[in-house]
DNA sequence: TATTTTTGCGCAATCGTTTGAGCAAAGCTT
DNA sequence: AAGCTTTGCTCAAACGATTGCGCAAAAATA
């Protein structure tokens, strides 16, 4: 009864061979023609000992870990964190465990992960990736099927799944150009992201050759980023702009704190966009009007194209198509602009 | 350069035989007095050939994974993904990995996700527990290290370290009788948590003996339990409640939805205090009054007392000293009571 | 120079599986 | 009854590392 129970054990017991018990404990009893007696007779011991697969061995040698790698270079930003649920739920309902690791935004320790990724024989590779060029996970995505989500590279090989953030920024910044607004101010986040770049792109192209007045600052997808650029752009006690575009849900929360702390109030006096989904916008007050990401969506697709690269190698054939889809993003309007 | 070398490639590209090779490789040189010509012809072929060491054959070997299981019941909730970043965290810097799984509240993957991790041969476990009983998770702590974190068993032999919902519950709704309210509702979670009991004891404590009405509904830590319980609450219309207890972020912020709904003010017509750090309750209008456990302390004790466990029985002690710590939450007084 | 000690390394078993190949016994065919 | 097929299983070699033991050559000692 004890965790001791391998298939030496139950052979033994049985009197049957190792190569046997293992066929019928991998339900290939049937191809190799074991006789019903032998495949009851040592199911039910299995059971009996409470015999669990050392699935270390088992990847060892068939090289398959039904195991696959997480790369999030932010798990407790609460944007990769629904992202990393849904992905999880998804990979564990096909019987897949998750390597979660987090880059923290550091190439150096995104490259440290796609090693451990590797030597741990992971079958594939969900990343929002960090590095500038893609040539290290490409370099890997020869051994190990890798999929990119949310962030991918200019030119690449590699498949991903991303939200069409340069639609998206357009249509947010269009937005708020037909409501009147004269002067934005866009807060970016990470700049040398691929998702960041596009939002720019967007939001400056969907100004061109308007006679708007418009400023673009800010460094991180964070908090404080949000903070003080609204602080260091308003901070002369004028109001220069009467519009925030804020590029992820934690920058528009510093916004929104700073805009208190200026005793101005979103909506009302500063119009104020955001991009990212997350619930809790709408229990700001006033809530905030965003474009949101599609996450199930774009997980779901990532998910599934990893699987179809998956059974295609293990399978000998080339890769499937390659998909590389951008995800229309959906403007949620609610009453902060 | 390619991805294929393994310790034979190394041995014999130096001459040397695999025993050597692994030795050099694994810092067991000098213990083996290997001469420093074959340590310096090894380590340069290794990288030569760009060697990484096939972790999956080293666990098998060495019975050490360096993984960590880690059990949340839902990581898509806030306060689950900033628990699992932080263990991730102090995990990586420790060198370890991390196996995530999530039992969304159910005892029966949790039960799967366990068995997993045994088959994975992690090291120790990190686990927020769903089941009623512990038996379970002991059974599996004889053979591997567990540690409970957030929640925890009544009468158990696992480690754990929690918050003291007890005493934080208490102390919050302390808070709202010293601010004279005279009729509150307490939103609960999930009832057979213990967080969730505790946090009941907590509250019903403080209310004996005392003068005032209460009330006490619901049964999940989800935005729509608290919506909905507020509704039920103050479906005729009227105001039977002056105050709100909400047992976790979530639940608050069903609570502050239902209650623009009604048109009632959080902070003027209704009391609202919460548990559960999160720092976008600070950006609610009005920032809300909130029990706020100590994370980042938890999850470091839980990190450190797991290492201990595995040192002592990787040397052959006796587990250390048994830790089931209770740490005690504080208030953040916000304007919202 | 003969013996002992030290130095430096290799042999081969092992971890728990899977799997290609092979083989005896039973059944079938003619 | 001889030959061919099928049935039902076993043998043993992997997978890629670690490690206890042993052993030859060199160095030290006598």
């Amino acid at each position: 009864m004890e965790g001791k129970s391998n298939i030496f054990t139950i052979a033994s017991k049985t009197g049957y061979s190792v190569s046997t018990v293992s066929r019928v404990l991998t339900g290939q009893a049937e191809k190799f023609r074991i006789s019903k007696k032998a495949i009851d007779l040592i199911s039910e011991t299995a059971r009996q000992v409470n015999y669990q697969p050392d699935l270390v061995a088992q990847t060892l040698r068939t090289k398959q870990s039904r195991t696959i790698g997480l790369l999030v270079p932010g798990i407790d930003n609460p944007f990769f964190a629904t992202l990393s649920g849904s992905i999880i739920n998804l990979l564990a309902a096909r019987g897949y465990h998750t390597l979660l690791a987090d880059s923290r935004e550091s190439e150096r320790e995104e490259e440290q992960a796609l090693q451990m990724f590797k030597g741990r024989k992971v079958d594939g590779i969900i990343a929002v990736p960090v590095a500038t060029r893609a040539d290290n996970l490409e370099q890997i995505g020869r051994d190990i099927p890798v999929v990119l989500i949310d962030r991918h590279f200019k030119k690449t090989t590699l498949p991903y799944v991303c939200t069409d953030n340069y639609a998206g920024a357009r249509m947010a910044t269009e937005f708020l150009l037909k409501r009147g607004y004269k002067s934005i101010l866009a807060i970016q986040g990470v700049t040398t992201s691929m998702p960041n770049q596009e939002r720019l792109r967007g939001f400056t192209e969907a100004m061109e050759g308007k006679p708007i007045q418009y400023a673009i600052a800010g460094d991180a997808f964070s908090v404080e980023n949000g903070h003080d650029q609204v602080i260091k752009a308003f901070c002369n006690g004028g109001r220069p702009y009467d519009a925030i575009f804020a590029f992820s849900a934690t920058i528009l929360l510093g916004t929104i704190d700073a805009l208190r702390e200026l005793d101005l109030k979103a909506g009302k006096d500063v119009g104020v966009i955001s991009f990212d989904n997350n619930g809790f916008l709408d229990f700001l007050d006033p809530a905030v009007t965003r474009v949101e990401q599609p996450l199930r969506e774009a997980s779901e697709l990532a998910v599934a194209t990893l699987f179809e690269i998956i059974k295609a190698r293990r399978d000998g054939l080339r890769d499937p198509d390659l998909i590389q889809k951008l995800i229309p993003p959906t403007l949620t309007v609610r009453s902060s602009c």
